[in-house]
DNA sequence: GTCCCTA
DNA sequence: TAGGGACAACGCCCG
DNA sequence: CGGGCG
């Protein structure tokens, strides 16, 4: 029995799909075909998110269950359609990186083994200037959704004491993100301060669910994860299926639905019905940029006030100014 | 998942 | 030609 | 050297 191979149509172009019938998701039963499927049902919505920026490839070659890997650098050996941009890192290296265009570029990075979909904040014609902010909310262990929910509604406020727009989506595991486009005018640094600010701000404004602090021990209720936005930082995208056992999705919600729903409700099965029936609710994040002049007016008063920067991850060099590490 | 080398 | 092995991120700070 | 953290 030869293994089968299955060509995919998607965007005008044809994608062979490898052991398509491979079980990707044991527990639900879902396969490879079945998460190209997905994707491609959901193309312009996953494209919104991922589509025209640089990604990592996290690799799931075994299934959800399985090990995984990162991978920056495309492979040599992939389509003449595929676009690719060279990001350069600290240490004088370089990767050149998939950027996604269609569906047919999504089909192609499923074979791979790509469950989720991990872009860069920034367009592969700027790199050095992101046009999103990105507000990751990270629960601690045990803390309930209604309380991530809450924290999230204190960071809608805060946004929009500066003049921001969030984008709220599930993250498809425990915890919640908000989008943030702004306009291309301030760097990696500056855009990981303004996060800073703003986590700083709603710690203060919900200091019993909220915290900004790095340190695991000082943590407790919500975490506003800052240094996701320091650069080669990369977050699961919209419509991501991410590798849970019942195939989450990270998805676009309207703030008014979010007292509403719970992360389960979005699946792999679930999206691409709500996806056609009730549209993207994530549709209009380009339409106005915003400016980041406010937040880092705030970030400035923090300074003026004794809290500068904070702790950096692991793997970046000690900045000027930062606290011990 | 794919490539490359070896038995 | 079937099968095994290699390979697929970022790479610093602190005590 | 191990442990920090996504
Ligand atoms: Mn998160
Ligand atoms: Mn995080």
């Amino acid at each position: 029995m030869p293994k089968r191979e299955e060509i995919v149509e998607a965007a005008g172009r044809e994608v062979t799909i490898t052991n398509p019938d491979k079980v990707f998701f044991p527990d639900a039963g879902h396969t490879k075909l079945d998460l190209v499927r997905y994707y491609v049902a959901v193309a312009d919505g996953a494209l919104r998110g991922a589509g025209g920026r640089p990604m990592a490839l996290k690799r799931f070659v075994n299934g959800a269950e399985g090990e995984f890997f990162f991978q920056k650098r495309a492979p040599e050996n992939r389509p003449e359609w595929l676009r690719t941009v060279e990001l350069s890192f600290p240490s004088g290296r370089t990767a050149d990186e998939i950027v996604l265009d269609d569906a047919a570029g999504l089909a192609w990075i499923v074979n791979l083994g790509c469950i989720d979909l991990n872009p860069h904040p920034v367009r592969a014609d700027d790199l050095d200037h992101p046009d999103e902010l990105r507000v990751d909310l990270d629960p601690v262990p045990g803390i309930p959704w209604s309380q991530i929910r809450d924290v999230a509604m204190v960071a809608r406020e805060a946004l929009e004491a500066v003049g921001l727009v969030g984008w709220p989506k599930t993250s498809g595991s425990r915890g919640i993100h908000i989008n943030v486009r702004i306009e291309r005018r301030w760097t990696y640094p500056e855009v990981r301060r303004a996060a800073l600010a703003l986590a700083r701000d709603v710690e203060a404004r919900a200091p019993e669910i909220a915290s900004s602090k790095w340190w695991k021990e000082e943590r407790h209720g919500v975490f506003l994860d800052y240094n996701q936005n320091a650069k080669d930082r990369t977050v699961a995208s919209v419509y991501s299926v991410r590798p849970t056992k019942d195939a989450r999705v990270s998805m676009p919600l309207r703030w008014e639905d979010i007292p509403d729903v719970e992360p389960e409700d979005f699946t792999l099965v679930t999206v691409p019905d709500l996806y056609s029936e009730r549209g993207d609710p994530g549709a209009g994040i380009d339409d106005a940029p915003g400016s980041l002049d406010a937040l880092l007016d705030l970030s400035a008063r923090h300074e003026r006030e004794g809290q500068g920067d904070a702790p950096w991850p692991p793997t970046y060099a000690k900045q000027p100014g930062e606290p011990p590490r």
